[in-house]
DNA sequence: ACCTGAACACCGTTCAAGT
DNA sequence: ACCTGAACACCGTTCAAGT
């Protein structure tokens, strides 16, 4: 049974055997072989001619659509904050709305899953290499919304008179910010903590942050 | 006035002008050219012939000394801990040994202050360049004695009943995180704050934790 | 408009050879 | 024992040239 002559050219083409001269979605294409290289080799072994090479395509080509090595690695950090952004949301929306405690914990939670799913995306999204200038604007939004999620949660226990009230950015930025230090803390092995036992362990160190957030 | 023979030895060996063929303390001065180009270019943009060149070598010989480029990051790293460590120290030597939150601020301000006074030294210090794998025993000692300090300070805090009973190591753990976190945030620039205020701004995030730790 | 080929100025690492 | 020179297999980036 013949495959249909346009099907064959896709595979032709994905498999970087086609004569063709126009690649057809060359961005999308170097982005998503760009995600599996950074997972497979770290954000440091990445290189861009490797990517070139697993998409069929000369190396310089990546230049006709990306500025440089890091205008790529911003794009994949940029749909990563969409991502873990999404996952927080889902995390506290499967927690019932009057139990804001429980929804802060699960956004937490979800943050550091989500650092330890994907090590390397996650050290390319919050190390250094990106946020250095003023650049990637869409990356910074990207990051607010992540962090929207969790200033939402908050506020939310807040009005209910859970959390005493002053500054919700206060105290979402210290919630962030210890998740954060224990994410990195992990998984660069200055806290040993057992894979199965991360979120359990994140919700001991949270406890005293969450009772010096309540009400006096 | 003519300056002395051996001292006139030492300035053609530190201007790289030297015929002589040994280089006298090529491990030193490598690292030392090593944290000086880290500080100037970043973690990343640090190549070990541009070190060797400072040092007026040739870059092979550095091998002589270290096994490979991450050797010698490593003992940067290592160097690192031991100034983090002994700023951290001095800082709690300084406050009253009974004000034991006092002490436990300090230490914590001066672990943020460190990061942001050196922010590539601290990068390759906490990033994932070098703590991979098993290899570099010795960095992980010195890791352990700088939260040492943290450690020592917090266990004085519970004897006093300053701090409610319970593990120390918890405690540590979630104060470290929270100023590992803040400091990467800062960084990072994931948290806005004006540089002059980073100290002060660590003791308004830190405020609800330490309130967390007091007995019931 | 989109991609290739070739070139430039670099890397980290290895190894025989020099002193 | 310690360093040099030359080589290898890579990089990121640029640019004229091809289709």
């Amino acid at each position: 049974m013949p495959t249909k002559p346009s099907a064959r050219r896709q595979v032709a083409r994905s498999r970087a055997r086609r004569r063709t001269y126009h690649h057809g979605d060359l961005p999308r294409a170097l982005r998503a072989a760009a995600k599996t290289l950074v997972a497979a080799r770290g954000a440091d072994g990445f290189t861009l001619r490797e990517a070139a090479r697993v998409v069929g395509v000369n190396h310089a080509a990546a230049y006709r659509h990306f500025a440089d090595k890091r205008a790529l690695l911003a794009a994949l950090a940029e749909e990563g904050y969409e991502t873990l952004a999404a996952r927080m949301g889902a995390a506290v929306a499967r927690i019932a709305e009057d139990d804001v405690v429980g929804r802060l914990r699960a956004a937490l939670a979800a943050y550091v899953r989500f650092a330890l799913d994907e090590p390397a995306l996650f050290g390319l999204m919050t190390g250094p290499r990106l946020n250095e200038d003023g650049r990637f604007p869409e990356l910074e939004r990207a990051i607010a919304d992540a962090s929207g999620v969790l200033e939402a949660a908050l506020r939310g226990g807040q009005e209910r008179g859970v959390f005493r009230r002053g500054s919700t950015t206060d105290a979402t930025l210290a919630l962030l910010s210890l998740a954060h230090g224990y994410a990195e803390l992990v998984l660069t092995r200055r806290i040993h903590v057992k894979p199965a036992r991360v979120g359990e362990y994140l919700g001991t160190l949270l406890e005293p942050l969450l009772r010096g957030l309540r009400p006096a």
